[in-house]
This record gives structure tokens, sequence and C-alpha cells, in this order.
RNA sequence: GGGCUCAUGGUCUAGUGGUUAUGACGUCUCCCUCACACGGAGGAGGUCGCCGGUUCGAAUCCGGCUGAGCCCACCA
């Protein structure tokens, strides 16, 4: 067999290391604790290609400092509450809230979340995640609601969680007040309507546009911009609605554009934000014209009961037929929608809680800046998102399938009573109030039916993991988590609630890095969206590549970067493991026990040193979460220097009893396999089973120990290199003049004071380039020539500095026959333009040769400034 | 309108001041050499988006422009 089996290999070891709970966190160890805060999978079906490229990156993390000697905490977990399910359901069973019960809605809806988590478990694994079931949690769990309740009983006996009577964000379709976070906002073609309003008392008319009729009767003001000298003399005049005959005054206000519309403005309870910060400013009444659900009120006369939208085409059919409306044109609008049904949002007051957001603004920017974040630039993200926040939050919604606001409201004179902690997971619609009876009136306790909004669960899931408020001792040692990972949309909602919600339960940051993952694109580069059709499903990808080739393209996405899909990644991922497994399966052949460093000869220095380098190389970038650089610096290293050159290379020593191959070809697997086990698992875990499971000692590769640098020797590396650099000429010239590459042949020379220093890599190059001779000699038998004079610029940049363009400009126009030698001496002067004088060496000058010599026949091939003569 | 990110051979991509710009895929030539043909060797293919500036020297730093993606704001 020569062929690494991906998907057989990575069913076997998925087992066993479910069989070894080699992922299980130890809360008695004593080992340094490396904690994330993992984002709870949300429980809407399969994942798709996004989540399993998201989820990888943070298993990379977590294998990483499992190796490192950390004891992990990476739950697995699920969050089940909320909207998206709701929608789901309602879409499956074909009910509504209003249609059905309660606690039947509820039920199917649990159902329907839950009935995901065992299939999604699954993929989870066949991904390879190390997430630890031991530690698992799920959001609508009565243990985890019962820690939400409970910050927000403490919340509330603070004072920094209110009920108040203010608009808000209002889905029609979910029936629900939304937070600013919640809406998302389109580009539209709208109408934008002129209609003739009376000026009171007179017979001229005002033109004013709006793009919502029907909001006219709750029409409340008009306004004007104070710069508008042609419609100063409206202020303070009235207006008469049409329809409704409602007088209106006119009043100027900086926020009105003269040039947009006729520069006269309706102001409407509650047509948009500006509206709503024009009620505030000047108090206006709060007349309704739209209901929860979307259709107009009885304020709207005849067109009670109609939709918006059929609303909005009866009023402007009836202007249009009493002449009223004067023209119509398109206009681009953006409008607000719900984040999950996409239907226009409204602004309604209702009595809601909030949670006050504005006094902790300066807090939250400070706990950012101790967070460190991972790519650095994000963190502007949350800074923008703090700084333009105008409302605190709205944490209630009129929904069903969430955590219950735990209080209950005496009927009479609506006092709140909150519930106990002890009686926390409470449910008010079901359990019975602390008391029996309104403590202030006597009045009848109703349990409060709002649900929270499912960030108020997620965003306290560091301080769930963490043991707060179950377990003292844990939380002291546990809390800051070490790292939270999640993806940039959602850094305005659960990075920013979890560090304000977190902050006001402990005062202190909720974990000590940041890491934010980028977005999976179509192959074209557009977002993935079910509504385009364009969602890719990674699990006909792992069962054809297998999991790591699929993690292989996970880690080639740099942090915080959007990246299309590129399958091409994938299939050179498969290739790595090919790769990969045949290097193991080379070094089990010759490597039968545990070798000790010794009788090691410069080649294997040269390796090791590289090797070496490369364990310093990844480790820092594994640090930084930079796992795509750790990626390319060991593939690089391990497939074209090791398997390309230092394996071609020392084959000829592996028959014999040597020990410095033995022990190169165990550091160097073993390092290479153990540093990519983070980012692909299987193949590498197959490798250490296979290969060195008796000789490393570890149960398993990734609870092994990390690499170790074994030397690094610059010395060792040049000369090295220039070996593999001589063997690659040797090569290329072979190829060049149509030659197996094993085949003999008669001599090679290398000329030159430089090719002495190759002495004791004889056998190295002899072997590998089948040469039935060598020699090493100062200067050629031969004759030869300068052909070229190359600058060096790197050096004759910083030495000359602005001279350095004419020195380069002379070099040029001199006879390389007769400068070369010049130059090797050192004697090479060149006299500038401004009558100074610069020598030049072999230090500021490659002298590049060429044999020319009749009779025999050979060819010539320069490596830096040795010369090689090849006799075949 | 503001912010962030990005623009490099046909495609994707590395590269934050210094020899001839990295690698992958594709393409062409050669080689089934005893770990791997899912392999190896070699070749062709690029005015590093455009315009200025700084510098002895710019893909790289600065300014402007053009285009793309994301986030935010937004006009009745």
């Amino acid at each position: 067999m020569s062929q690494y089996e991906a998907v057989e290999s990575e069913k076997k070891w998925q087992q066993k290391w479910k069989e070894w709970e080699i992922y299980k966190f130890d809360p008695c160890s004593p080992k340094p604790v490396f904690s994330i805060d993992n984002p709870p999978r949300y429980t809407s079906g399969s994942l798709h290609l996004g989540h399993a490229t998201g989820y990888s990156l943070i298993d990379f993390a977590a294998r990483y400092k499992r190796m490192r000697g950390h004891n992990v905490f990476f739950p697995l977990c699920f969050d089940v509450n909320g909207t998206p399910t709701e929608i789901k359901v309602e879409k499956k069973h074909g009910i509504t809230k209003l249609n059905t019960p309660r606690q039947e809605y509820v039920r199917l809806c649990s159902e329907f979340a839950n009935s995901f988590i065992d299939e999604m478990t699954k993929q989870f694994e066949m991904l390879g995640e190390s997430m630890d079931p031991t530690i698992y949690y799920q959001t609508d769990a009565p243990y985890y609601r019962r820690i939400t309740q409970i910050t927000f009983l403490r919340l509330l006996e603070k004072g920094i969680v209110y009920k108040g009577t203010f608009p808000v964000n209002w889905c029609p379709s979910c029936t629900t007040a939304l937070a600013d976070a919640e809406v998302e906002y389109s580009d539209n073609i709208t109408k934008l309507n002129y209609i003739k309003f009376k000026i009171k008392g007179t017979d001229e008319d005002v033109l004013i546009a709006t793009t919502r009729p029907e909001l006219l009767s709750a029409c409340q003001l008009v306004a004007v911009s104070p710069e508008d000298e042609s419609k100063a003399d409206l202020v303070g005049k009235e207006l008469i609605t049409p329809i409704y005959g409602k007088a209106i005054k006119v009043i100027a206000d900086d926020k009105v554009d003269p040039s947009y519309g006729t520069g006269v403005v309706m102001i409407c309870t509650i047509g948009d934000k500006t509206d709503l910060e024009w009620v505030m400013k000047y108090n206006l009444p709060m007349d309704r014209a739209i209901d929860e659900q979307g259709r107009l009120t009885s304020l709207t006369g005849k067109y009670e009961g109609m939709t918006v939208k059929e609303g909005k085409q009866a009023i402007i059919e009836d202007l249009k037929a009493s002449g009223l409306l004067v023209r119509q044109e398109d206009t681009k609008q953006n409008v607000g929608r719900c984040w999950r049904c996409h239907h226009p949002i409204e602004y309604l007051q209702m009595p809601q809680w909030f949670l006050k957001t504005m006094d902790y603004k300066d807090q939250i920017l400070k706990l950012a800046d101790e967070v460190e974040w991972h790519p650095g630039f994000m963190k502007v993200r949350l800074q923008d998102w703090v700084n333009s926040l105008q409302w605190d939050w709205v944490i209630s919604r009129q929904r069903y399938f969430a955590t219950p606001i735990p209080v209950w409201e005496c009927e009479e004179c609506g006092k709140v009573v909150p519930a106990e902690e002890s009686q926390c997971y409470v449910d008010p619609t079901v359990d019975r109030p602390p008391v029996d009876e309104c403590p202030d009136c006597g009045g009848r306790l109703v349990g409060c039916t709002d649900v929270f909004d499912t960030w108020m669960d997620s965003s306290i899931s560091a301080l769930y993991n963490t043991f707060w408020e179950r377990d003292d001792e844990k939380f002291k040692r546990l809390y800051p988590m070490s790292m939270r990972p999640q993806s940039h949309d959602i850094i305005r909602t659960w990075a920013f609630y979890s560090l304000l919600r977190c902050y006001l339960m402990t005062g202190e940051r909720p974990w000590d890095h940041i890491m934010i993952h980028g977005f999976i694109m179509a192959p074209d580069g557009t977002p993935m969206h079910s509504s385009i059709g364009n969602v890719i499903d990674p699990l006909p990808i792992l069962e054809e590549y297998g999991a790591d080739a699929m993690r292989y393209y996970a880690c080639t996405c740099a942090l915080g970067e959007d990246n299309a899909f590129r399958e091409k990644d994938v299939i050179h991922g498969k290739r790595l493991c090919n790769k990969l497994w045949n290097i193991g399966k080379f070094t089990g052949m010759v490597v039968k026990e545990k070798p000790e460093m010794k009788g090691i000869q410069p080649m294997d220095r040269w390796i090791l040193s590289k090797f070496s380098r490369v364990v310093r190389n990844a480790t820092a970038y594994y640090e930084a979460y930079q796992f795509d650089r750790a990626m390319r610096e060991i593939e690089d290293f391990a497939w074209h220097e090791y398997a390309d050159h230092y394996l071609e290379m020392v084959k000829h020593r592996t028959r014999e009893g040597d020990d410095g191959v033995r022990f190169t070809l165990y550091t160097v697997t073993l390092g290479i396999a153990k540093m990519l086990a983070p980012l692909m698992p299987h193949v590498t875990e197959d490798i250490y089973q296979e290969n060195f499971l008796n000789l490393d000692g570890a149960r398993s590769i990734h609870v092994s120990s990390w690499p170790e640098e074994v030397l690094i020797s610059e010395e060792d590396e040049k000369k090295g290199d220039l070996i593999k650099e001589v063997i690659s000429s040797i090569r290329a010239w072979k190829a060049e003049k149509g030659f197996p590459l094993n085949r003999e042949i008669e001599l090679i020379e290398l000329i030159g004071p430089s090719a002495m220093e190759l002495k004791g890599y004889e056998s190295d190059i002899v072997e590998t380039s089948r040469a039935k001779s060598l020699k090493m000699v100062v200067e050629a038998d031969l004759e030869d020539e300068v052909v070229a004079l190359k600058p060096i610029k790197s050096a004759i940049g910083p030495t000359f500095k602005q001279k350095g363009k004419e020195i380069m400009d002379l070099l040029a126009s001199l006879d390389p026959a007769q400068a070369g030698p010049a130059v090797e001496k050192g004697e090479l002067t060149l006299t500038l333009g401004d009558g100074s004088s610069v020598t030049l060496d072999k230090r500021y000058v490659e002298v590049q040769r060429k044999l020319t010599l009749e009779g025999k026949a050979v060819d010539t091939l320069q490596v830096r400034d040795i010369l090689i003569a090849v006799s075949p």
C-alpha cells in the first residue's frame, strides 16, 4: 500500500480518541489552563462550510495548546434559543404564536432544535474537532437559563435593568421588539409622493414629499429648514392634513435638508429614525397609525385593518382621485429589516425591559483594550459600534422560545415582583410567584410573558463556562477565560454584549484574547446565502477528500479575512497528507528504535538546523494564532527541503548502520508530524501510531510533547544550501540534456576557492548525482573567462548611498574580462563624476565566469562563485 | 457619507525598503530512481490596479484615484 486512505483512517482515529478521552478537561490538574469560550453552535440544522472552517480554526488553537502542556477547556456546546428556530417551526407546522398555545409552541421548537444536536455533534467529530463532551452545555437547558436569570435579577436589584416605555424597533411579522444590533438595512426603491397640504385660513397650498402617506393620520408636526428663506414665512403657520383635516404646526429644524423633496417634511409617529429623534425633541404625542402586527389602526379611519402596504396603496389612490397627489417619483431608500425574517421594521412605543448600556461605554472600550485582538484591526469594529450607540439595549422580546424574564407584575398597580434566586430556573407563565399577592396593594400577580433577547443568554457563556455562581473556587481559577473565538459579523453583538455583561457581573474582562475569523464565500467570491442557493455542504468534501484535507483549506484562510472557497486547496491538502504519510513510512522503514544523537554528518546538521528554525518560527505563528503561516512554514520545509532534498541525499546512507541519518530522520519526521498535528490531526496520528508509538511514548500524538529545537547553525545551513544548489544544478543539467536523473556521469569538478569549503560533503554530491568521480580545485586546469559583472545592490546601496547608481552604471560599461580579475583581487577602482574614487571587491560585485576550452567535451554550470565542470 | 480589508503571471496566493518577485493549480517537456506517479526534475508565462511623492533604491512607506468585499450611518 503506497497511498494514505484518509476516510478510513480518520474514522478509526476518531473512534480511538473518543475511547481514550484525550480531550477531557481535568479540573483537578495542576497544568496551566487554556480555556476557550467556544461559540455554542446554533441548532439550525447541519453545518455549512463556513462553520466547518470556523470551528477548525478554533480546534487548531485547542490542539496546539494541549500539546504545549495546557489543560484545555474546549466545551461542546449548542445555542438552542431564539427566533430562527421559531421561524422554521412556524413554517414547518404552519403555526404562528397567535394560534398556538404557548407551551405547545415551545415544545415544538424545543423538539425541532434538539433533533439536530446528535447529528451536529457527529459532524464535529467527523471534522476532527477536539471539543470536550464532559463540559457540554446548551443554552436552553434549565442549568444554563438559571444563570441568565440570576444575572438579570442582580442587575435589576442594582437598577441596571429597568422597565420603560420608549419607542423601539419592532418587527410586525415576528411581533416583537428588536435591538439595534438585530436590525439590518437593505436598499430599496420606493415612491416619493408629493402631496398638497392647505395652509390654514388661506386658499394656498404647500407641497410635502413623503414616502409614507399611510402615516398621514399620525402626522404631528411639519418642519422646514431654518436656512431656507423661501419657506421662512411658513414657520409658525398651521397646515391642514389632507383626508384627516387636522391642523398641524410648522416649525424650523436643522435636521431638514432644504434640497430634498420640497424642503418641507411631515413628522409622523413614527416613520423612521429621524421622526423618532423629533418625537423625543418636541415631546410629540405617540399616536399610533400602525399596530403590533403591522396593520393600520382606527386612527387611520377607513383604512383600519389594512396592512401597511395595502393602506399605502389605498391612500395614494384616494389622494390621486381628489387631486391632492401632485406627482410621484422614484427614490432610493434604505429600509431597516428584521435580521431573521427580513420584514421591514416599524417603530412602536411599547413597555419593554432595557439594560443600561449608555452608562458603560467608556468601561467597555477600556475592557476592549485589555483584550488582545487577533487580528488587531478588528478591535476598531467594536470601538466604532460602541461609539455609535444611542439607546440602551432592549432585552425583552415578545416571543416564546427563549429564557423567560423571571418577574411577575401586579395587575392593579404594576409593581414588579422578581423571582427569588433560589427559584431559578423559573417560568413565570407557569410557576408561582414567591409571594401570593402584590406586597404593595394586594393585587393579583401575573407572570411576565416576555422572554429575553437570546444574546442575554449567549453573552454570559464566559460566566457559565467558569462556574460563576456554581463553584467559587473554580470560578476564581478559571475566570477570565483564555480566548474567545468568533466571526467578525457578531462583534457588535456577541463580543460587545459579552464584554458588557461580564463586566457588569465581575468588573473584569471575560477573556485575555479574542480571535476573529472571516467568512467563507462561494467560489466566485460572493457570500453564501441559502436564498441564492450557493451554500456549500462540507460533508461531500469530507467524504471525498477527508477531514484533514478540508482542514488544510481552513488553515490557508488568514484570520479576519473573507475567503472564497478553493476546492484546489482541499485537493492539495489531500496530497500533502499522502506526502506526509509516505515520509512517515520511509522513516519507519529506517528507524526501528529510538536513536541517540551521534554520528551526525554535515548534511544532517544542515537539515536539523533548518528544522530547528522551523520549530522556532512555527511555534511563534501558533502563539499568534497565525495558522496559515504556520502551515506554510512547516509544509514548505517538510515537502521541499526535507523530502525533496534531504531524503534524496541520504537514501544511500540508510542501508548501512548510519546513526546520524537515523537520528535525523527520527527527529525531523516526528517533529513535522507533531507540528502539523493540530492542523491535520488524523494523518499525523496515523504516522505517529504506525512509526513512533513505542519510541516517543505518548498514547496519542495529541497528548505528546511539542518538538524542540535541536541545533541552529548558520554555517551548516549555508554550506548545506550550497550543496543543495550544486546538486540541483546538476539535475537541471541532466534534464536539459535529456538524461534520466539516475544516469551516471563521469566527472564533476568544482572550481573556485569556495569549492574547498565543501570538503566533507563529497559523498552526498557523488551519491545523489551518481558521479563516478568528483574533484575540488581552487583553480581550474581549464581556461576560463569572465563573462559578466553583477552589482550586488543590497551591498552597494547601503555603503555608497546616492553614489550607488553611478557606480552601477560605470560597472555596466566596463569590459568584464578585464575588470573581473581586478574585482577578485579587490583592486577595481572607479573614478566618479565628482572626482572621488571607490574601490570595489567581491562583496559588491559578483563575477560570473564561463569555461572556454578546446578539445574536451565539458559543460559548465555556475552556482554562486563556484564553477562546475561536468563531463558526461 | 464614514470605517476596515483587499487589488501581484490564465486562476488563486506569499511577500511591509535591498541580488533574477514566492508558491500552488493549470499548461508544456522529461523521468514509473528500491517513501510517494495524489510522485520527481525542468521550461514557458508577471509593466506587482492607476497617478503622484519620499528614498541611492518602492510590490513594500506616504498622498490621491479606480474597483471589490465587509461593517456602520443615512433624507422625510
